[in-house]
DNA sequence: AAGGTTACTTGATATTTATCAAGCGGTTTA
DNA sequence: TAAACCGCTTGATAAATATCAAGTAACCTT
C-alpha cells in the first residue's frame, strides 16, 4: 500500500479502537488497489485469500447455480465482503465483481486472522462488521421470503430515496438487470413492476427516478424497521 | 446453572479453548432451562437480552411481516442462535419458539460482551460461530432465489437423509406447515411438491420419509456443493 | 454521424405458486 | 362414543412470475 493512502485507510470504523500495532502489521500487508468496472474480483468456490473493504465505487456479489445467476448484495463505500471465508479460512460463498471503477483495500486472510487473535478490539469491530452483513443478509432473506416483487421493488425505492437524501429523486447505482437479480426477479418483471407503480408517483428516466407519493408508495411497499430499517 | 450440568456445557465447542476463568464467569451467569413443546423463547424487535445455545430438542426461528409468517431456520443441538443480536447489543431479528421440549443454555448478553473482549479464544469460537450463522443464511437465500420449490425441497431431503445417516429413511424434525414455511412454499405447495416426487422414489408416511431413488433424486435436486454442503 | 451492440421494454404465453374451499384421517375432548 | 379439532391432502381457480419473441431506445465505437 502506498504512504499516501494510508491516513485515509486509518480512519475506517473497522480500525477505530484497534492498536497502532495493528493497524501498522494489517496495512502493511495490504494492497489499495483501483480496478475498473466489471471485472470479477473473486470467484465463489475459492480460496478465501484476502479480506475486502471497498472504499470507492461499488461491489456486487453473487452467486451461480447451473445456469442461473443471483445478485446477493450491492457493497458501496464504506463497506466489505468475505468476513467469514477469510475467518474460517474457508472458501469464498460468493462472486464479487466491480459495477463501475471501484478503490478496493485488500488485507490478506493470513493478517486478519492474526490480528483477530491478537488485538480484541480489532477483534470486536470485525465481528460487529461480520455481524452486520448477517442482520443485512437474515432481512434480505425474509424480503424474499414474505413479500411479492413489486413489494419488495416499493421498499427498495423507499430505502434507497433515504439514502440518497430523501430528496424526491434517487438514482440507481446498477443497471437494472441487475438490480431486478437483486431483488429476485427476471428483468422483465422489473419493468413491469415499475409499470405498476407508475400509478402511485413512480417516475422512471433511464437509472434516474422521480417519487411524487411517497405516502401512496409506503402503502404498497408496508416497510417494517425488521426488514427495512438499516440500522437494525 | 446447576453444578451437575456443569460438565456436559464445558464440552461445547465454543467453549473448547476459552480459559477457565471465562467459562467460569459465563456459567456463573447463564441458566440452563428446559421448555416444553412450542413455547415463545424470544420475539422479534425485543432486546437481545440472551444467547442461546440449544443442548436438546429443537427451536424453530422465524419473522413476521403483517400477517404473513416464514420460518428462517430450525435449530437443532449443538447449535445456537441470536449471536449476531446479542454482540451488536441490539433487537432479535427473529422470534424463536420451542418445537419439542428442548433443553437451553442461556448466556446473558452482557456476559457474552465481557467474555469477548476478554477472551481471545472465546472471541474467536464466538465468531466462528456467527460466521456459520451467516454462511447457512446466505445459502438458504442462494437456495431461495435460484430454484422452484420442488427443487428446494429434493434438496432437503438428500441434506436431511445425509445428516440422519444416509439409511434410505428420513424423519421430518417438524410439523409439515413448518417445512413448508421453511422452504418457502405453503404448505399445500409442499403436499402437492411431494406428491410430484414420488415419482422419483420418494415415499412419504406421515412424517417418515423413504427415498429408493437417491440418484433420480439428484438429478431433480441438482445440488451444489455451495448451497448444499453444510461443510462449507 | 453511421452502424452495431446492448439494455430495456412490451406483448403473448407458459409455468410456478398461492388462495380458497372441501374433505379425509387421526387425536383429543367432552 | 360422538363431537370437535387439527394437520394434511386434494381439487378448482386465481395470482404471481418466468419465458420466449419482437421491438425500441440508449450507448458505444469507429
Amino acid at each position: 500500500m502506498r504512504q499516501e493512502d494510508a491516513p485515509l485507510v486509518r480512519t475506517l470504523p473497522l480500525f477505530a479502537g484497534a492498536s497502532e500495532m495493528t493497524v501498522e502489521k494489517l496495512l502493511q500487508a495490504s494492497f489499495l488497489q483501483r480496478f475498473p468496472a466489471q471485472v470479477e474480483l473473486i470467484s465463489e468456490d475459492q480460496p478465501a485469500d484476502f479480506f475486502y473493504v471497498v472504499l470507492e465505487g461499488c461491489i456486487e456479489l453473487f452467486a451461480n447455480a447451473g445456469p442461473k445467476q443471483s445478485t446477493a448484495a450491492i457493497v458501496r463505500p464504506v463497506s466489505s465482503f468475505a468476513a467469514a471465508a477469510v475467518l474460517r479460512d474457508g472458501n469464498y460463498l460468493l462472486s464479487a465483481r466491480t459495477v463501475e471503477q471501484s478503490r478496493v483495500l485488500m488485507i490478506p486472510g493470513e493478517s486478519v486472522r492474526a490480528a483477530f487473535a491478537g488485538d480484541a478490539a480489532f477483534a470486536k469491530a470485525f465481528a460487529l462488521e461480520l455481524a452486520s452483513a448477517y442482520r443485512r443478509t437474515m432481512k434480505a432473506l425474509n424480503n424474499q421470503k414474505l413479500r411479492t416483487a413489486i413489494e419488495r421493488l416499493a421498499n427498495y425505492l423507499l430505502q434507497e430515496h433515504q439514502t440518497q437524501g430523501a430528496t424526491g429523486n434517487l438514482t440507481l447505482p446498477t443497471e437494472k438487470q441487475t438490480l431486478a437479480s437483486l431483488l429476485g426477479m427476471t428483468s422483465e418483471n422489473l419493468s413491469r413492476s415499475f409499470g405498476a407503480l407508475a400509478a402511485h408517483g413512480v417516475k422512471v428516466t433511464g437509472r434516474d427516478i422521480q417519487l411524487s407519493d411517497i405516502a401512496g408508495l409506503e402503502t404498497i411497499a408496508k416497510p417494517i424497521p425488521l426488514i427495512d430499517d438499516p440500522a437494525y
